[in-house]
DNA sequence: GCCGTTTTCGGCCCGACTGTTTTCAGTCG
């Protein structure tokens, strides 16, 4: 069983934890941080890396020790370090960690004093009122720590985009109410487009008579106040979601802005440069001997670095600088790019609405062709199509087509990939099809391996067009299937094949990252809804926020292009 | 432990809030 990215990054933190506990070096717990970061996101697997002999010090945040260490890992299943480190320190132990408030001075004091090990020692002890005995700990202290235990859960989900707005749009209206407040914006995750957020951080700038901190934490679905300063406030909503408040002056307002917005390790690597250029930024402007020089808009922040201005979903330190420095930032694609969806249901399979009610809506959308792809007829829950109804669907769009203007319906299908690689319906059908869209839908537990082969098979009918949710995770829900990912796309551009970008809110596979391997590799892709009734069709927005978080132009999504041009893409090769 | 237009050593982002203190450590973002 090769050794997974997750499972790399997972020791890696690890390690970072308990070196933290043991008080060692804080820059080299950080390089731990970082470098379980790179590899958890990284689009491509260590251990493939590895048997290829690929220098992994190569990649950033990764030097010569770890990329080593990486190695051990893969070729030996686990880590001396490791073994080592949780010999004397054990390793349950980052599990208090998570608690809120408690780090890990606390923990090793917890640890070494009352031999508290994991989180049910700790409840005890807090419940006998020992730990308000402590030095360094307080009656408060210990009353926190039983109330953060109350609500702990491990490995508490993140929020999902789409839930986010949901929560924020009321939160934010209702601030702006307050007096002598200027802008109210949510920053962070959020505003970087993250497809999950694990807070809202929101922005706002108010003159110092403001009463939007009392506001905030009066407000009605408060479970309770986290912290309330003079510029800065937290509270936690009934729904479990944490929302942190801060506000500066007006003049303040990019700087802040910048950052709020993070991400955190773009934010250090800013500063970094700033420290160069013999300057400071915070939040409140960049400062030059203690002289404000910049700080109400984030594009005076960065070009006093030298920089750019830099999209908000690329910072996240993955090479925004280093191309922002070569002036070889991307243009992002956006909304307005998107002429059509390539993916989409109607009532004929599991759908909501009519043919009718979907093209109508595409109209409205301003788009200039639609396709339409209901399921096929292995997916019986949906009601798959057969071939006797594919055909009688393909005469239906035909005629419509006659009668509209301005729009052109394509005929397609969400063709399930059998177990053995093969299509769901004879190639006699889908040859009368403007192209196919094709995935998997059940047996997603085949081996890495196997999984991978059944999609290279696919791929080999000269009808498989494009690639639907290749990853097939639903956010909080399902994992991804096993995959080599990077192999399907090499075969994906060899055939002419393309991958979907599947922009519902719980899918949004291709991850960020994946979509920026595509583009490296100049592999187009499509930025499909996969709607299921006319509302779904605004989902393309998400699509468009993961493709910008992965470095997508315009030119390098397909259904961007006039029909004509579309035509020609879909053509195999 | 990483990193380099200061390139193999000596740096490493910066500030707010809380509680336990009495000037600050710990935690968080």
């Amino acid at each position: 069983m090769p050794v997974h990215n997750s499972e790399i990054a997972d020791i890696f933190e690890e390690l970072a934890d308990l070196l933290e506990i043991e008080e060692a070096n804080p820059f080299r717990v950080r390089a731990y941080r970082n470098a379980a970061r790179t590899i958890r996101g990284y689009p491509k697997n260590m251990a493939d890396l590895v048997e290829q002999n690929t220098d992994l010090s190569k990649l950033p945040t990764i030097g010569k020790d770890l990329a080593g260490k990486i190695k051990v890992i893969v070729t030996k299943g686990k880590l001396p370090l490791f073994e080592k480190l949780t010999s004397r320190t054990p390793k349950v132990l980052n599990n208090m960690l998570k608690i809120q408030g408690l780090g890990p001075k606390r923990v090793k004091r917890l640890y070494q004093h009352l031999n508290i090990k994991n989180i049910d020692d700790l409840k005890r002890a807090a419940h006998s009122g020992k730990i308000q005995t402590l030095e360094g700990f307080g009656e408060k202290t210990e009353q926190m720590i039983k109330e953060n235990l109350e609500h702990f859960v491990d490995e508490a989900p993140r929020t999902k985009l789409i839930v986010a707005e949901d929560i924020a749009a009321p939160l934010v209206e209702y601030l702006k109410k307050s007096n002598d407040v200027k802008d109210v914006i949510v920053a962070g995750s959020y505003r970087r487009r993250q497809e999950t957020i694990g807070d809202l951080d929101i922005l706002v700038t108010a003159g110092k008579r403001s009463n939007v901190l009392d506001r905030f934490v009066n407000y009605d679905e408060v479970d309770k106040v986290i912290s309330k300063g003079t510029t800065r406030s937290a509270i936690q909503l009934r729904c479990g979601l944490s929302v942190d408040l801060r506000v500066v002056p007006q003049v303040s307002y990019g700087a802040a802005l910048q950052y709020f917005t993070g991400s955190k390790a773009h934010n250090i690597a800013i500063r970094r440069m700033a420290i160069e250029k013999k300057l400071k930024v915070n939040e409140y402007g960049v400062f030059k001997n203690n002289q404000r020089i910049a700080g109400k808009t984030e594009e005076e922040v960065y070009r006093q670095v030298g920089l750019p201005y830099i999209e908000p979903e690329l910072r996240e330190n993955r090479g925004e600088l280093d191309a922002a420095k070569k002036k070889k930032l991307p243009t992002l694609i956006t909304s307005e790019d998107i002429r059509g969806d390539l993916h989409c249901h109607t009532n004929a399979s599991d759908g909501h609405h009519t043919l009718t009610q979907m093209v109508q809506a595409a109209i409205e959308r301003g788009y200039e062709y639609i396709s339409i792809n209901d399921h096929s007829q292995h997916l019986t829950v949906a009601n798959g199509l057969n071939e006797k109804r594919v055909l009688e669907q393909i005469k239906t769009i035909d005629q419509l087509n006659e009668k509209l203007n301005g729009i052109v319906v394509l005929k397609s299908i969400e063709l399930d990939i059998l177990e053995d690689g093969r299509l769901d319906l004879p190639n006699s059908v889908l040859k009368e099809l403007d192209f196919t869209v094709c995935a998997i839908h059940y047996q997603f537990n085949l081996s890495r391996q196997k999984q991978t082969e059944r999609i290279l098979r696919a791929m080999d009918n000269p009808y498989f067009t494009i690639l639907a949710h290749p990853s097939g995770r639903l956010i909080n829900r399902r994992r991804p299937y096993e995959i080599d990912l990077e192999k399907i796309m090499e075969a994906a551009l060899q055939r002419g094949c393309l991958l979907e970008l599947n922009a519902h809110p719980d899918r949004l596979d291709l991850s960020d990252e994946a979509c920026k391997m595509a583009k490296d590799m100049g592999l187009k892709l499509a930025i499909s809804t996969d709607a299921h009734s006319i509302h779904d069709l605004d989902n393309m927005r998400f699509g468009i926020n993961q493709a910008r978080r992965g470095w997508l132009e315009a030119s390098d999504v397909i259904n961007t292009r006039s029909l004509k041009e579309l035509q020609k893409l879909l053509r195999r090769k």
